[in-house]
DNA sequence: CTGTTAGCGCCTTCAG
DNA sequence: CTGAAGGCGCTAACAG
């Protein structure tokens, strides 16, 4: 009775549908049902439609606690992001957006833990007997310290931009050296010669990687950049700031600025628009992920197109995939980036 | 042999831990150890302190699918999401964020849903027969057809600052008319007497809530809003810009303009900045939400702080709160909101 | 305060 | 091509 209120409460009415159900008004055998819902062969493709409908007609739904109690096959995503500023950057909520989305099409559920930040429960999330893999957010990748935990303990994980022994481990990332020598190239291309260049979070592997695919850029036009106009952020607005008014104060300044990312390239124009140079006019200034932002300040910032969110959804792809009976041997995914051209920077060739 | 191959695949050593083979450790038996994994009441201090170890000893990790099934509980939370620009706003990332972090705390997943958009699965997943409930984000609050869908079939559900048949369904909101009238206040305080107003999206009710806040201030300060100074958006950047520039080309344009959210003001900001008239001198600017993008462009924007992350968060607690046995009768819960003075005001009363 | 036993819904042997 | 029986790990009756 107790019993009976509660099913009802939370099922649409009376008891939850099994395969018994179904397999008894079908005529069928539970087995069958079962092959039909998992796609098995050994089912005439009769009996396969008529079992079809019949779900359908009752409305069951199949129960994925028993399937993943059977099965004994852990259905958690972790996805480890890096806290480096306490607000979450939209970086990491495209990640978090693409994840999920990866987990979701494929019946996984996702989690997410700012590791490092005090409510992080990483070692909870590592120990969880549920846990199918982690996806790994750039800042954290080439962290190779945990990278050996989770090898040790048979985790499965999926790096993004990671720089260091590529080949160890699964992982997806775009050519962000290429893509910095592109945007760079651009810049030269404009007529730049005097190009300040704010780096990324100096933890992080792939900002010099980028800073790489700028000096081979200026190398190839005979340019040097001058190390006093190369400074760090930690990829957001803040530290953005800091650099932005150092570099704009210098008696002879850079005519171009190329920014670690789209927030720190909108710092930049901030500091810019209250000093009065104007944007591009007198200053270039390029950003890099192609966020939110890049489109929502003006002058609307030239950027290169990072597909964040793509990136972790195809990580998340990789894991599950991974855990699954392994088909192909993908270990390494490499999406596009393109260029996007909007008004942040000058002609100043002619 | 093979089974044994593929639990060493997935675990850390051998076969996985059960509450079996920790009883037979402890000398207990197994309901002992199922009570102290659930906290219940039936176990002396010392036999559980004992067991706690053990566990702790031998690594055990409880098998949630397991639990799931046994206890025949969803364990699914979907957030719905509309879609009106295809673009994940900041907005709905916090709402997912915050739901996340609810849900994962208490053992749930949560699923997140595009509704409207051409990948939605909204279909699904309320069929799905793990959906422990829904939390209904703002743009879909006022919905009530799918309100009563959800009714219909028995889903719980929590709306995200709705404005229609409040009473109806738990909520979480904040004082939308309060916050924005504090916001006019501010501004009329300030001398401004030609105040623009870019609302938010038509079909959003909670729009029209703010305008009436906004109205409210006017009057008790004598001044009337000016109806040719009143324009829609849809609470997005594009839509901001082509309001702005309307306001910003009449003949005798406002000094104050109030944006339906940052990224409006952040429109208002960038036709102001491509225009020459400058903010705060020439024009005041505010927004809402307190959105990351407000406190990254020049000027910083003053707004009012809503704690979306917080709202969903709350929102997935007392969706929880409600499938467990119900203790408290809240219905709805009011989160404070907060106006945040920056640099985007001038004061023109002198 | 503690133990025994019977399933939750599903999937996989193994026999037909 | 199909069916019957057993058990995945856990928890809730019901005894003791």
């Amino acid at each position: 009775m107790e019993r009976r209120r509660i099913t009802e409460v939370q099922g649409t009415s009376g008891r939850r549908l099994t395969i018994v159900d179904v397999a008894r008004e079908a005529g069928v055998s539970v087995k069958t049902v079962s092959r039909v819902l998992n796609d098995q062969k050994g089912v005439g493709d009769k009996t396969r439609e008529r079992v079809r409908d019949i779900m359908e007609a009752m409305g069951y739904k199949i129960n994925k606690a028993a399937r993943d109690l059977r099965l004994n096959r852990p259905t958690l995503i972790a996805l480890l992001l890096d806290n480096p500023s306490r607000h979450m950057s939209s970086f990491n909520a495209d990640l978090q957006i693409g994840a999920m989305r990866g987990c979701n099409k494929l019946g996984y559920y996702l989690i997410v833990d700012d590791y490092g930040s005090p409510e992080s429960a990483y070692e909870e999330i590592v120990d969880n007997s549920d846990l199918a893999g982690v996806i790994v957010s750039p800042g954290l990748s080439d962290n190779l310290g945990m990278i050996a935990a989770f090898e040790e303990r048979n985790i499965p994980y999926v790096r993004i931009a990671p720089q260091s022994e590529i080949e160890r481990s699964f992982c997806v990332s775009i050519d962000d050296r290429g893509a910095s020598r592109d945007l760079t190239k651009h810049l030269l291309d404009a007529g730049h010669r005097k190009i300040g260049v704010i780096k990324g979070h100096p933890d992080h592997l792939v900002s010099e990687i980028r800073y790489i695919g700028v000096v081979e850029a200026a190398i190839s036009a005979g340019v040097t950049i001058d190390p006093a106009y190369v400074l760090p952020s930690l990829y957001d607005f803040k530290s953005g700031l800091k650099a932005a008014e150092k570099l704009l104060s210098m008696k002879e300044r850079p005519t171009a600025i190329i920014a670690s990312n789209d927030e720190v390239a909108a710092a930049v124009i901030a500091v810019a628009a209250k000093k009065g140079i104007k944007v591009p006019e007198e200053l270039s200034v390029v950003g890099f992920d192609n966020a939110p932002i890049s489109n929502s300040i003006y002058p609307a910032l030239t950027t290169v197109n990072q597909p964040v969110a793509e990136m972790s959804k195809v990580a998340a792809e990789l894991l599950i995939r991974d855990v699954l009976p392994s088909e192909t041997q993908v270990k390494r995914v490499m999406l596009n980036y393109r260029v996007v051209f909007r008004d942040s920077v000058a002609d100043i060739s002619k």
